[in-house]
DNA sequence: TTGTAAGCGTTATCAA
DNA sequence: TTGATAACGCTTACAA
């Protein structure tokens, strides 16, 4: 059933049918609800999406490109919410949401590409991939991630952690280590050596690392290499790995800075499996703000990134189609009782 | 950039550049590399996506239509799981995918229904919205909801009640509530009427609820329609009030059975606060075996559903084409601190 | 292996 | 308000 047969099964032209749904002036407001109303009877309820677009260059649809696995991202608290406030924006504006994964690099994802109006991007997307979406020309905006040449949303990562670490070692605490992200180029959970800290890499829990790092270094401590852990994948089987080797090192780590809530949550687990107090024995901090971290036991002093207004932000500034502006958001500490 | 101009750029026809991008075996694998190359190189990356729909009659685009909105289902862990499970196999299946919500009923939505390859529908879905998309003649698969016209994934909702109700019920404990979840068309948070337990209502709830009755009848216990909480929305501002409520109530429950994980947690949680302990002063179970369960103090005894394997599942039916198969998965009771 | 051309369902323009 | 028509970018049958 397609548009033509529409109009010659009510006797009225194509124009006028596609007016109906498209320019309500052109016709009056009784023949416009009586093609609606009989169009659907005939099972017609809008033109289709695929000639629509073709024709006019527009899908209303928005590409929304994950730097991870799309079912990774769905798992993953953060990203979650993001997806919840960039969601509320594009229903909003009548917008459809098309997820993709830069991880996926098909022929049919590439053709895929060719459908939004416009893309989001969230997390670290290979330059390769970025120049590629960028090329086609459609309005790009960029979350937790760096590029002169596009619109962003990031939250400043350094400063978040360096005020939660150095709230984490005041007083006379010095045992420290840190549960990182994804630091190096490595799938398993591993140790950092020296080598590992000085290299440069472009990833968020790089800025942190070095928050954490300047924080410790004002308070007069030391953080070895070997006391930071790399965990590249922030899930609870990662986190939990890292969290045992990192809580039965000796001298055991009086503070665990941790990079994220999902990691901070497990560690505050494994904690309470092998008997420590929290804080008493080690104090644990996280980062992100993710719902879960209110209710703990003890509930988890972190850094609060409002995930789901950065993702409204994001969409906001599609929509609105803003050129190549970069806005950083604050962070805020949120003090609970796994540091007092 | 189109197929056209490509085409003239190389020298050679449209249909060559066609074939290379969909049918390998038709030209030399030199020229098609070739063709691949510089095509990428002029920044053509594929054929664009709805001229190739609207040719072929397919977009490899697979509607996934959420009875909540988008948001909320992202927020909620069950749907969140589903979601993963589907985007796995889509993506393994080259299928791209779109979120639509139920709630939105705007022409534009109606528009993009017109464009995926098939649907599948996940929760409560209204008949008018599920007979529409139905009509469109493509594949559909419904998750957690009946209709003898489609293939269904479903659990087996009344069993997995019943079965963790006796559980519960065993021994002496007689005071019972139910923690609910949308039972009645009524958005806020409160307790049933004798009138509402009788009512007819077609919602996995209501199985839910007839499992509990059931084990509670046959161990001679009674739940009066007041110890009955109805919580239209699946999260923890509502699932708080409800237990709030529930656990000051008296003479005070000895059981409290929840119909969702989410609303158990947070029954956990209240119960602290209020000073109870779980399970000596009240038993606590759950419902949908999400992560969190496990991870609570204590952890929740609950009836697990496999969320992702359910969305797997679904989407592989879709995939395959299955016509008018009705799956039922099973449940099972895991046993954890909550429930002695 | 290549070139040609029809047609997918729409929108927009133009003249009536 | 209508009717006719070109164009959007592609796929594919057919002929070369």
């Amino acid at each position: 059933m397609n548009l033509k047969q529409v109009a010659n099964a009510l006797g009225v032209s194509t124009a006028t049918i596609s007016n109906a749904f498209n320019r309500p002036d052109q016709l009056s407001a009784k023949l416009r609800e009586r093609i609606l109303r009989d169009a659907a009877e005939l099972g017609y309820h809008g033109p289709n999406l695929a000639a629509r677009t073709l024709r006019r260059g527009e899908s209303d649809v928005i590409g929304v490109m994950l730097s991870d696995s799309l079912s990774y991202s769905l798992s993953d608290p953060v990203a979650s919410q993001l997806l919840q406030g960039v969601a509320d924006v594009l229903v909003e504006n009548n917008k459809h949401m098309l997820l993709l994964s830069s991880l996926v690099d098909t022929s049919e994802q590439l053709g895929a590409e060719s459908l939004p109006d416009g893309f989001l991007l969230y997390g670290t997307i290979p330059q390769k991939i970025l120049q590629r979406v960028m090329r086609n020309g459609k309005p790009v905006v960029i979350v937790d991630f760096e590029s002169a040449e596009t619109t962003s949303v990031n939250i400043d990562n350094e400063h978040g952690a360096y005020e939660i670490a150095k709230l984490a070692l005041k007083g006379d605490k010095t045992e420290t280590a840190i549960l990182g992200l994804k630091l190096i180029d490595f799938n398993r959970v591993c140790r950092l050596t020296q080598a590992d800290v000085d290299m440069e890499y472009q990833e968020i829990s790089r800025s942190r690392l070095a928050g954490f790092m300047q924080a410790a270094n004002e308070r007069g401590v030391n953080i070895a290499a070997d006391a930071i852990w790399h965990i590249p994948i922030n899930n609870r089987h990662n986190a939990e790995i890292a969290a045992r080797e990192a809580l039965t090192k000796m001298p055991r780590p009086e503070v665990l800075l941790c990079m994220s809530d999902v990691i901070a949550l497990s560690a505050i687990r494994v904690a309470r499996d092998l008997g420590l107090r929290v804080p008493e024995d080690v104090a644990i901090t996280g980062f992100d703000g993710i719902p879960e971290a209110e209710h703990s036991q003890p509930p988890l002093t972190t850094v609060c990134q409002q995930s789901i207004e950065k993702g409204k932000l994001a969409a906001q500034l599609l929509m609105e189609g803003a050129v190549n502006k970069q806005v950083v958001l604050e962070t805020r500490i949120v003090q609970r009782g796994s540091l007092r």
